[in-house]
DNA sequence: CCAATTCCTGACTACAAAATCAGGAAAGCT
DNA sequence: AGCTTTCCTGATTTTGTAGTCAGGAATTGG
């Protein structure tokens, strides 16, 4: 995923990057306690003792994982700062275009932030503070700005930000509940491209101040 | 909460109450696993054994603990049962209404549904069958009548209902992350009226078809 | 007030999962 | 090829948690 060095990487790189991929799948699927390490061990193809050679504990491993994702949150913000002379409102709507995108390409972020945001705690800190806080912040200032200039509806930016968020990776996280309950799949390309529309013209809109 | 009897009710059934309020609470803010039999004894302030003799083991105390909400749905229920000959679009809106209402009182169904949504599973099958399928069976046919009235816009009308309790729950689930993160607190009286007008009135006007 | 029943507990067992470690296989280097 | 380092594993220990049970306390009904 995260690709960082061009040279092929070496076989411990190699597995390594496996097991985070499988961990970070499941730890955002499932949250931590419900995830163990012998279940990922065996779905990465590797003894257990293997997850303990390339990282110190399970909660090391936790947030190697989620690092991999910081890759995927800095190749949002160099798009978002090569608009940032744009209206705050077009600057918005870009971000949540580009959430979108995201959410369907890497669902973990949506499911680990959805997980951990609800329990709180010591793993909820770490993530505001090394993937997700900065972020949040950009996007509650630009929430802001857009409400001063007269072009979003005066609610609360932090619950702009959320709330837009939360509506956006709502069936993407909720897929399995959506399958199960309504026997659909929200994941096909019409599903897509109608849920995009639903939420970045519909849903958005609903928050613009007319006549804009 | 459920106070289906008017006779006081014995000691024992006190104490098992209680528990069940505490096992709803860590349950649906952690998960399964990530709850104790041991953690739940102590905030409820009873011993680990007594949890085995009011409840047969983790499991049948956990769907005692969802049983609870059931008593909130069927309140649900009947509320919208008496506007059933209003037009789809008003009957959802009013459903809409009763929904973020219920979720401030009882936060607990929107983090369950979360929660055990995104893992699939054994717990979201039985949950589906004894809690929500039946309620959410209603909105989705409430959203289809109403795009079939020319109301709502034709989006996926599984996606429409999930898209928009997704956003009506997003910062009453995620308060933990707001406090965190924000330093801002959602439930307080000016946020909680500001958060309902942004969900019924902004939000979900942009689903419906202009000149309605 | 006494007996019967219900309720609760401390001490224990069983078990599953995390973590450790010595040793051997594979990969990389000269 | 031969040597060195990196990588991986089976077997084992440790730990945390679910679940059991005999016995005692509290409550209830007569």
């Amino acid at each position: 995923m995260t690709q960082a060095r061009i040279v092929p990487l070496g076989k411990g790189e190699r597995t390594a990057q496996r097991i985070r991929e499988v961990a970070l799948e499941q730890f955002s699927r499932l949250g931590f306690e419900r995830v163990t390490m012998g279940g990922i061990a065996q779905e990465a193809g590797v003894s257990q003792a293997t997850l303990h050679y390339h990282f110190e504990d399970k909660d090391q491993l936790w947030r190697a994982a989620m690092l991999d994702l910081s890759a995927v949150i800095a190749e949002e913000e160099r798009f978002l700062a090569a608009a940032k002379d744009a209206a705050p409102l077009d600057q918005l709507r870009m971000a949540m275009r580009l959430f979108i995108d995201l959410s369907w390409r890497h669902p973990a972020l949506g499911r680990i932030v959805a997980l951990e945001g609800m329990a709180g705690g010591e793993r909820l800190d770490w993530l505001n503070e090394h993937l997700m806080g900065r972020r949040n912040d950009r996007l509650v200032r630009l929430a802001r700005a857009a409400i001063a200039a007269g072009q979003l509806k005066p609610f609360p930016p932090e619950h702009i930000v959320i709330t837009l968020q939360a509506a956006a990776v709502g069936v993407i996280n909720l897929a399995p509940l959506m399958r199960a309950g309504f026997r659909t799949d929200p994941a096909t390309p019409e599903h897509r491209a109608a849920h995009e529309h639903m939420i970045l013209d519909a849903l958005l809109s609903g928050l613009i101040v007319d006549g804009t």
